[in-house]
DNA sequence: AGCACGCCGACT
DNA sequence: GTCGGCGTGCTC
């Protein structure tokens, strides 16, 4: 199944040998040239081990550019094998090509993300089952006799299914095989995915599902590419109006990727899937066993495997047929890919639906401004569910100003919040107290000297877990033990804490509601993800009347029984110096207030402020979206900030804080002096300026000091050739310091 | 990404 | 004298 024309006849049509050009996982930028052994028949997309130095490595047949001369003549090493894989198809291969050419990252990196080493994965190891021989044993017992009956049918049938099914062990099939009444033979590979049924159980639709769901029916059955923003409110169904689309998709033999942002949390959403389509999706994560995915990449470049379900990686699978892309929560930051090529698979997956010519739909309760701007241009058409599910109905909100309201020092919640959380767990009703700081407080100091603990690998202050009795950075992970006296007076016990932290509220409010079965949920819960999700079952079934939480209770969990959200302090967040800071607040807090409300009963969300005069609190609590995309938009066109004008970053990244942020001034000054020579200053660098270290923060990701240089100018081209010539032109990497472009810089941190 | 090469400090 | 640390550069 030859895609491309072998690569043959540069020598002449007499020469049967010809050269290919493989492009190798490793950080080079273009496909090396080797010699095809005689014999052997190569096309593109083959996957081939070849000799590289004095190694072999596993490589990709890529597409001959055009215009390069051919080889460098006879002296070329030769090709080593074929694998006997699936080929990566053109379109694959061309979206590798895009991203390398869109993102600057060398072309064999991404391919990386694409391939898989066949060389490294495991032989399928047969299955074997029992069969029955026809043989009749020499004493049958009542087990023996319930094996055979269960086993009638002359099929073979795997061991231990057939032991559950005879209600036998497995010690029962071993005695019969060996007195030969039953045979051990090879099954059929168990099938890697069972495939998903589109009539299976479907799904009631309100008059406005229906019609979302028609509409993106028709983009599907179309097979055509187009892009679809969903937007729905939390409980508008916008699952089941997309698994429409996925159902069409199925009926038409067509392959579904559906992209989440994070897979740890998504059981919920494949019970859902199981319920409509009658079996699990695939998964395909960085938790998936690497035997597994060996054998799913394979199931779904032959197109048996319909449907996957995965996280960003997922972007790169060798889909056979692909007909519908969905991206689930398309406005989360967890889409950008910040190390090593760096992308945003929202982006991403519209690239990927263009090149493979089938709609894409992006789905979310609270849109990034980008995807809200690309709707109301007309570039993707706009689908809007504005009711809630079966008759929910939408919380009211009202906010508490702390100025009318204020609070005692070291208590964070107001009398009206006391007032409204005592009547709704008077009335057996679930609250939730929400506060987006994790720890027991943000600051921690000294109090007769006023020395602020702050971590000794980054600039960020030390947050005190009292749980852990630790003070933990949350940049970098750096964690200490709490001092017994203070690091610069040596004074004694005189630690204390500025502001609130979730633990800090539990505790508050442990005083304020005694006796109330309370639990804090945040990212550091301890146990992980397995103890936690328990936890939110149980928290979903009621165990718990209160619930004090980080935005890890805005996502994707649904607690069916809460009736109050209280926003403890919605001004964090809004002060941050992010460009990206009303969007973030506004989505967050719009989906932790959208939690409250069980069945008929509206929900109530009561919102601590400091400015309830802010736009971004009006927005939230008039439940006036429209109003925040219009001001934001309005002021991102003004400031020329993206999508309007155009960012480009390259970020410094490496151990050593001084040294990234060496290597960026000395970055800068290459930059700058490109821009300052007035020869230069013509057309192609026309417009565009840099922005210095001073103006792109440091942050501290999982123990890397990052740091952005940014540039703006009129046109995506002109930045890229920008950045290139930097690249090219800049200070050598070194000391671990790494250099790469953000394809997103209006996110600092 | 490996792997060789090469340049400096420390040791049998 | 050489062993081995890692920084640099190349691999069709």
């Amino acid at each position: 199944m030859s895609d491309s024309p072998v690569i043959d006849g540069l020598f002449g049509a007499a020469a049967p040998a010809s050269v290919v050009d493989v492009l190798l996982p490793l950080a080079l930028d273009k496909a090396y040239s080797y010699r095809v052994p005689a014999g052997l028949s190569l096309a593109s997309g083959d996957l081939v081990t070849v000799p590289l130095g004095t190694r072999e490595t596993i490589g990709v047949v890529w597409d001959r550019d055009p215009g390069a001369p051919a080889g460098s003549g006879g002296n070329l090493k030769a090709v080593s094998a074929r694998h006997d894989w699936p080929p990566l198809s053109p379109h694959l291969r061309r979206f590798v090509d895009w991203i390398a050419a869109y993102t600057l990252a060398p072309k064999g990196m991404v391919a990386r993300m694409a391939i898989r080493d066949p060389e490294s994965a495991g032989p399928e190891k047969p299955r074997y089952g029992v069969r029955l021989t026809g043989n009749h044993p020499a004493k049958l017992t009542d087990a023996r006799s319930r094996v055979i009956l269960a086993a009638q049918g002359g099929f073979a049938f795997p061991k231990s299914d057939l032991a559950r099914l005879a209600g036998v062990s497995t010690g029962v099939i071993d005695a019969l095989v060996d007195a030969e009444v039953m045979e051990a033979v090879p099954l059929p590979p168990e099938a890697v995915a069972p495939s998903p049924d589109a009539g299976f159980a479907v799904t009631e639709l309100n008059d406005g599902q229906a019609a979302a769901a028609e509409s993106l029916g028709h983009a599907v059955r179309e097979r055509r590419f187009s892009v679809t923003l969903l937007e729905g409110i939390t409980g508008s169904g916008k699952t089941e109006v997309y698994f429409e689309a996925v159902a069409d998709a199925l009926r038409a033999g067509r392959q579904v990727m559906i992209l989440m942002p994070e897979i740890a949390l998504t059981a919920q959403f494949l019970a859902r899937f199981e319920k409509r389509f009658g079996v699990r999706p695939a998964e395909w994560h960085s938790g998936v066993a690497s035997n597994r995915k060996d054998r799913l990449w394979r199931a779904i470049a032959a197109g048996e495997a319909k449907v996957i379900v995965g996280a960003r990686s997922a972007l790169f699978l060798p889909f056979a047929a692909l007909g519908l892309i969905i991206v689930d929560e398309e406005h989360e930051q967890a889409y950008k890919q910040e190390d090593g090529v760096h992308y945003h698979a929202r982006d991403m997956a519209v690239v990927r639906g263009r090149i493979e010519g089938c709609p894409v739909v992006l789905a979310s309760a609270t849109p990034s401004v980008e995807s809200r701007v690309n709707a109301e241009s007309g570039r993707y058409q706009h689908i809007r569910l504005p009711e809630r599910f079966g008759g929910r109905k939408l919380p009211q909100l009202s906010a508490i100003d702390l100025k009318a309201h204020p609070t005692r020092p070291g208590s964070w919640i107001s009398q009206p919040l006391k007032e409204a959380v005592a009547a709704a767990l008077a009335a057996g009703d679930q609250a939730l107290l929400f506060l987006n700081r994790r720890g027991y407080a943000p600051l921690t100091l000294c109090r007769h000297c006023g020395h602020r603990w702050q971590c000794p690998d980054c600039s960020a202050w030390l947050v005190e877990h009292r749980f852990r009795r630790s003070l933990v950075c949350h940049h970098c992970g750096h964690i200490e033990r709490t001092p017994q006296r203070c690091e610069a007076c040596g004074a004694e016990n005189s630690l204390t804490v500025c502001g609130p932290g979730v633990e800090r509220l539990a505790e508050e409010a442990a005083v304020t509601f005694p006796g109330v079965r309370a639990i804090v949920l945040s990212s550091d819960f301890p146990g992980g993800t397995e103890r936690l999700r328990r936890e939110l079952d149980a928290v979903a079934a009621g165990e718990f009347q209160l619930i004090i939480g980080t935005q890890l209770v805005a996502k994707g969990h649904n607690f069916p029984g809460l009736a109050l959200v209280g926003v403890i302090d919605a001004d964090v967040g809004l002060t941050s110096g992010d460009p990206r800071a009303a969007e973030r607040t506004f989505q967050l807090l719009q989906q932790v207030t959208g939690r409250a409300g069980r069945g008929d009963v509206a929900g109530r969300g009561l919102v601590q402020t400091h400015d309830p005069d802010h736009p971004v609190i009006k927005a939230i609590l008039s439940g006036d979206a429209e109003r925040f995309y219009a001001e934001e938009i309005a002021m991102r066109r003004a400031a020329r900030l993206p999508p309007f004008g155009r960012l480009a970053g390259i970020v410094i990244s490496g151990p050593d804080k001084a040294e990234a942020e060496a290597h960026a001034r000395a970055l800068a000054q290459t930059g700058l002096q490109l821009l300052d020579r007035p020869e230069q200053a013509e057309a192609r660098w026309e417009g565009l300026s840099l922005l210095g270290p001073a103006e792109a923060p440091i942050a501290l990701i999982r123990g890397r000091h990052r740091l952005r240089l940014l540039a703006r100018g009129p046109r995506d081209a002109d930045l890229q050739g920008f950045l290139r010539s930097m690249l090219a032109n800049g200070p050598k990497e070194r000391r671990g310091i790494r250099v790469g472009i953000d394809i997103d810089p209006m996110s600092f941190i």
